[in-house]
DNA sequence: TGCAACGTACGATTTTTATCGTACCTTTGT
DNA sequence: ACAAAGGTACGATAAAAATCGTACGTTGCA
């Protein structure tokens, strides 16, 4: 046993490029190493194939990803949800910057951006779905 | 001029100690050093007072700071907008989480999380009230 | 068979962020 | 006058995150 691989806690808190591999293989499901550097570069990262590997690898210490090592080409799957990771990040992001009011979240998202009539849409049916279920 | 102080990039994406410092000068106004190192201990961060003092010197140096050193307790206050740097680090969030739409942050915030109804309220008003602003 | 392409392992290093100790200057009370 | 309290400056270091080079093993052919 260590320390790394049974922390319960930290693994929902993964760093940006760690959350760069991490939305790869959240999209694209089991993937290579190489497949994923390969992403990267394309959405323009620019970063070495051992680098990426060897982020790779300690993300699996750190118990975020997972791998199957029984082919050569070890394949990599992440170890933790893409809902469950998204929540937590966003709820500490609200709290910390909007003292966990969602609806100053809002206000910012929707006052002083330009946010497409499509998405207030969206939105707004949400929020009527929302009623309805709970009504 | 040095390549730190007129940067008007990278002034909008404080870190995380960083935001910390921010969000009081923020709140309270120009203070002292120490009148925010006691604060963040206030809020249980226990950090020494001489790291507080460098960590606002480096922030004056990005730009992120102003400091009044016309007495010998230098004033330091925010040199950039609560909302406009929020808004940015919002704007980041929502691009890199949520692929830019509004909506499926909503949908994590409204549909994983239990949202008090005032705040369910809070945003329905604010939507019904961006209508009749440009209807 | 042998060599080029492709894999992993992993130490070392760089970069960025955060923290602190120590030196030294000013103010104030006695 | 001077000591104590409280300031700032700043180098050093720690800690965290990210990057890369090099060594070396495996596979697929020509």
């Amino acid at each position: 046993m260590n320390e790394l691989n049974d922390n319960p806690d930290k693994k929902a808190e993964p760093t940006k490029a760690e959350l760069d591999i991490l939305q790869i293989l959240w999209e694209d499901g089991p993937s290579t190493v190489r497949a994923v550097n390969e992403k990267l570069n394309a959405q323009k990262k620019a970063v070495q194939y051992t680098s990426t590997l060897k982020q790779m690898q300690l993300m699996v210490e750190k118990g975020m990803l997972l791998r199957d090592e029984s082919s050569m080409k070890h394949v990599y799957s992440a170890a933790i949800g893409e809902q469950p990771t998204k929540s937590a990040l966003l709820d500490r992001f609200v709290d910390t910057m909007y003292k966990g009011s969602p609806s100053s979240l809002m206000m910012q998202l929707l006052g002083n951006k330009k946010t497409s009539k499509t998405e207030l849409d969206a939105i707004r049916n949400l929020l009527d779905q929302m009623d309805s279920d709970q009504a």
